[in-house]
RNA sequence: GGACCGGUAGUUCAGUUCUGGUUAGAACGCCGCCCUGUCACGGCGGAGGUCGCGGGUUCGAGCCCCGUCCGGUCCGCCA
């Protein structure tokens, strides 16, 4: 008898017989009969042993949990009063004619069962049996699902997908690469992709006008939990297009994907200038379903005898921005939350609690009161439209430090108290990012990658490259980077600029990309294109916490495979045969 | 490179600080017996622990101190 998977078990064929196969998830053994679940791929099948059959049932009383079977049966409806109405089959069950143990099993490490909450060290070194659990098996059919929607969307809208080398030559710039040795020129790497940039660039120049891949990126970086360091990008690039076409192509793609798996449909999706999203954010991936905004206050302080914020007040690269929440928040909270900020080097958290609003002399608490002026508080009152049990926070320092903290802050404060709707997807372009970003020490770095075009070309390049504006944009959902692109630099000599502008002389530039520089010389199309993190929009997508969680075998924080060790030490061989020698010990 | 949280039975945890003290507990799972309609079945009984590892303090350490490893979250990093 051929095998019926669960799912294709169906009413209408009472008693007919069956062969269903899979795990035992629960055994239910009631001394004169056994209920047997039995779990495929596809659903769960309540299996009834009789007692009347000795042999079947002496054998039945030895089956455990996790046992694969093979059971032979005739379907039949469940009696009145036992139908379970939380299962598909609930109204069903096989009465065993036979049963073939194909498979025992030892007691599992772990429970499967959806009421065990189970470490993600345990889950990860038996991943084989993680993966057995519903959600995990849901999460990766969803997966596979999305895979499928962006090949035939795109496809059915004559792009091309083409494969590119993992394997190619390590680039300055970047994140650290992963590095191959070369058997055959012994000295010589390859490093891993850390993302098909100048192939997909040289596929424009080849003359394919819309390519697409879903391509494994590899960056030697630290992890976190929506980055490791092997992780899978949804690869776009076109020629002859317009920024304009690149968010609606995008945008389609993206509100098809949660059509048609969550059935859930989105109007145009926000769109938010890069200096719009830093002032009222500090952040230029918020997550917008969190109401709060930053209010810009440094104006209030300028003439302040308030050290800590008028030296800021005058410093043009610093900014002074307040937080102001409806809510009282206790000092205990207030001390955890100035030590947060104190990680993205903030100094201290001022903040000002709103007793009674319409007593401006009694009514306020806050030990920088002494320090401000009756003109500057109520300056403040009214800028924030202040009002009785409100917490206001401040925060005054160099722009970088005041946006990363007090735009952290406000997603904590978001997450604490409950302002976020967690059930809500907010998509928002990000655009008119800045060609290059500036560190404290006023070091210039592409803030996308050293490819991007910028909107006043190499003249304004040449005048001004810290305040350049580039043609590139992120999209982002609910507080993560989900995508992000540019339209490319075409011309050679703009690409030589940008460049140099990183501080890579012609000379480093011919060595170390040289054969992109000269594609670049036979006839460029203008093109640009896109990337998705797919881990992290399946993720959320999900509504999953990690993207451990969409991965099926995914690697730890600190980048190893618990299941298989791996990373792992070398024979001498096979080393020999790299000519690589290993140091000891770290130095 | 740095900060913080965690590591106790197969699993999830309590016990750990203030206050070190005879035999380290619970639930689920596991094993045995009983049970003919359960579906997180039920009842009775039982087994199961290098308290992550190493060192120190102490008459005595799961508990205090130092170091270290592993997992997680974050900063740096991630063009």
């Amino acid at each position: 008898m051929e095998r019926t998977q669960i799912k294709n078990i169906s009413n209408k064929e009472i008693d007919s017989s069956f062969l269903i196969s899979g795990w035992v998830e629960k055994v239910r053994d009631h001394g004169g009969v056994i209920f047997l679940d039995i779990r495929d791929a596809s659903g769960l099948m309540q299996v009834v042993v009789e007692p009347d059959d000795k042999d079947l049932f002496k054998k039945s009383e030895s089956i455990r949990m996790s046992y694969v079977l093979e059971v032979t049966g005739i379907l039949r409806k469940r009696p009145k009063g036992t139908i379970n109405e939380s299962l598909a089959s609930g109204e069903l069950e096989l009465v065993s004619k036979e049963i073939d143990i194909l498979s025992k099993s030892k007691p599992l490490p772990f429970q499967l069962d959806e009421h065990a909450k189970v470490g993600e060290e345990v889950r990860l070194k038996y991943r084989y049996l993680d993966l057995r659990r519903p959600e995990m098996q849901s999460n990766l059919k969803i997966r596979s699902q999305v895979n499928h929607i962006v090949r035939s969307h795109l496809i059915e809208d004559e792009f091309i997908e083409i494969e590119t080398p993992m394997m190619a030559r390590a680039t300055p710039e970047g994140a650290r690469d992963f590095l191959v040795p070369s058997r055959l020129y012994n000295q010589k790497f390859y490093a891993l992709t850390q993302s098909p940039q100048l192939f997909k660039q040289m596929l424009m120049i080849g003359g394919f006008e819309k390519y697409f891949q879903i391509v494994r990126c590899f960056r030697d970086e630290d992890t976190r939990k929506d980055r490791q360091p092997e992780f899978t990008q949804l690869d776009i690039e076109l020629s002859f297009i317009s920024e304009e076409e690149i968010l609606k192509i995008s945008e389609s793609l993206i509100k098809r994907i949660f059509f048609e798996t969550l059935n859930i449909e989105f109007d145009d999706f926000q769109r938010i200038k890069y200096q719009e999203a830093i002032k009222d954010y500090g952040s230029d991936k918020p997550d917008l379903r969190n109401p709060l905004k930053l209010v810009d206050v440094k104006d209030i302080f300028e003439n302040s005898s308030f050290k800590v914020f008028a030296d800021p007040a005058k410093n043009e690269k610093a900014r002074i921005v307040a937080l102001k929440i409806e809510q009282e928040i206790s000092r205990n909270k207030i001390d955890e939350y100035t030590k947060f900020v104190g990680n993205f080097g903030a100094k201290g958290l001022a903040y000002i609690k709103v007793n009674d609003s319409t007593d401006l002399d009694n009514g306020l608490q806050s030990p920088i009161l002494k320090f401000l002026s009756k003109e500057e508080i109520s300056s403040l009152v009214e800028r924030l439209e202040l009002s009785s049990g409100d917490t206001v926070f401040f925060g005054a320092d160099h722009r970088n430090v005041v946006n990363d903290s007090m735009g952290s802050l406000r997603e904590k404060l978001g997450e604490d108290l409950n302002l976020i709707d967690k059930e809500a997807f907010k998509f928002g372009w990000i655009t008119d990012f800045p060609l290059f970003e500036e560190d404290i020490q006023g070091n210039l770095s592409p803030s996308h990658h050293p490819f991007t075009a910028s909107q006043g070309g190499l003249k304004e390049l040449k005048r001004d490259p810290a305040n350049a504006v580039a043609k590139a944009y992120d999209l982002i959902l609910n507080g993560s980077e989900i995508g992000g692109g540019s339209l490319r630099i075409n011309s050679l000599d703009e690409q030589l600029e940008v460049l140099s502008i990183l501080g890579i002389d012609k000379k480093e530039a011919d060595e170390k990309f040289g054969f992109f520089l000269e594609a670049l010389s036979y006839g460029c199309p203008p093109h640009g294109g896109i990337a998705f993190g797919l881990d992290r929009l399946i993720m959320l997508l999900c509504k999953q916490e990690s993207i451990r969680d969409v991965i099926a075998f995914p690697k730890t924080q600190s980048a190893t495979c618990l299941l298989s060790d791996a990373p792992s030490l070398i024979d001498q061989d096979q080393l020999d045969m790299l000519s690589i020698k290993v140091l000891e010990e770290d130095k």
